[in-house]
DNA sequence: CTCAAAAAATGAACACGTTCAATATTTTTT
DNA sequence: AAAAAATATTGAACGTGTTCATTTTTTGAG
């Protein structure tokens, strides 16, 4: 009979999980209460509190899971032979890009946002800032492999040169994810175009 | 006997604002309850709402005042004359930083920016989102200045060597924000390191 | 001066995330 | 299998930002 209380428990937490996103997509992170959340999950708002910390807790599943898959992807492309820079690049970008909206809406990529920066001492936000510092150092390795591959200048600091790029990539996800009217293609079009003048420089002249 | 209303109503304005300022840098914006920013302006709760649209709100005319500064401060840095792009690269972002935190602690430019990003179409937001535009152009405009100074190669693309950047600016100060042991020099080292090698690639070889 | 209309102030009520003391269920001990 | 201990569930209550119907104050026309 051992395991009842360990299946229940594994049970409710899917349920859980699985109402909060189910609402999150359909109604907003906003408008979706905890009380409609455990309801819809079968159970009751105490229990909620006893699976997650707290509503904002929930978005950090959907986060990670998103990210781990780019970061994943971002290792198939800078494993990839490639002969320039700029081409490079704006592949892993246009990446990253490309993925963000399959298991988040903007909305509830604001929210994760917004969450990681006002209250930085939370687990939420540690983890958010530890995803974005992955995903930062993988911009750097592409520039090393490129410049391993002697594609890109001897003498530029890879580890400068994928900070400045991928902070910039990070600002431009947050006016994209502001503004409900931009899509994919504008936003990867202004990011090429601020970071093609920069590939540029760094390039090895052949 | 007319303008009465007018008189009180300036006055309560400006003793709901002093409250408020007074409170959030004493105890935090998240712990200065409505409540007690009424109590010390004179105010009933209602009132308060009658003058600001929410607490949010009440953090703009600080933001604003704050950027306003130091985009003037940065006109004067801009109109010198430069004999190299670090140093007056530098010096901009140096005074940036330098001045951040003369009205605002860190924890209100994290609920400023939490705000701004997580409710984009409020006014709050949108006025947020025009300051940092406003500043993202002084640094082009100082790139500029450079290149028609002969420091900064004729070939430089200025807007998009300026976004890229302020943008890295704008992310490495939410950094330091999220971080309450970080101190503005160590933010400017970071910087620095960051932008150095950008700087050496747009340098006009003299 | 009077009084009706306009403007402003008020605080009780509401919404929703979160907590916690009480209750119920499961597991372990004897 | 009964009792005790451990664990989990529950929903009413709480805190705080915000709203709104009611009351108070101010204004200006007659």
């Amino acid at each position: 009979m051992s395991g009842l209380r360990a299946q229940k428990k594994a049970d409710k937490n899917r349920r859980i999980l699985e109402a909060a996103t189910t609402l999150f997509r359909k109604v907003g992170y906003d408008s979706a209460r905890i009380e409609d959340i455990a309801e819809m999950a079968g159970v009751s708002v105490g229990t909620f509190y006893n699976y997650y910390k707290n509503k904002g807790d929930m978005l950090m599943a959907t986060v990670s899971m998103e990210v781990e898959e780019v970061l994943a992807a971002g290792e198939g492309i800078i494993a990839k032979k490639h002969d320039q820079v700029a081409g490079a690049l704006l592949e892993l970008i246009g990446k990253y890009y490309d993925h963000s909206l399959t298991y988040l809406s903007k909305e509830m990529w604001r929210t994760a946002m917004s969450l990681s920066i006002a209250q930085p001492e939370t687990p939420f936000s540690k983890r958010y800032t530890a995803l974005d510092h992955r995903l930062s150092k993988q911009v750097c390795d592409l520039f090393r492999s490129l410049q391993d591959r002697g594609i890109v200048r001897k003498d530029v600091d890879c580890t400068a040169t994928g900070e400045l790029v991928f902070n910039n990539v990070n600002m431009m996800f947050i006016e994209f994810v502001k503004d409900e009217e931009m899509n994919v293609d504008g936003l990867k079009d202004q990011v090429a175009r601020q970071n093609i003048p920069l590939a540029d420089l760094v390039s090895q002249a052949s």
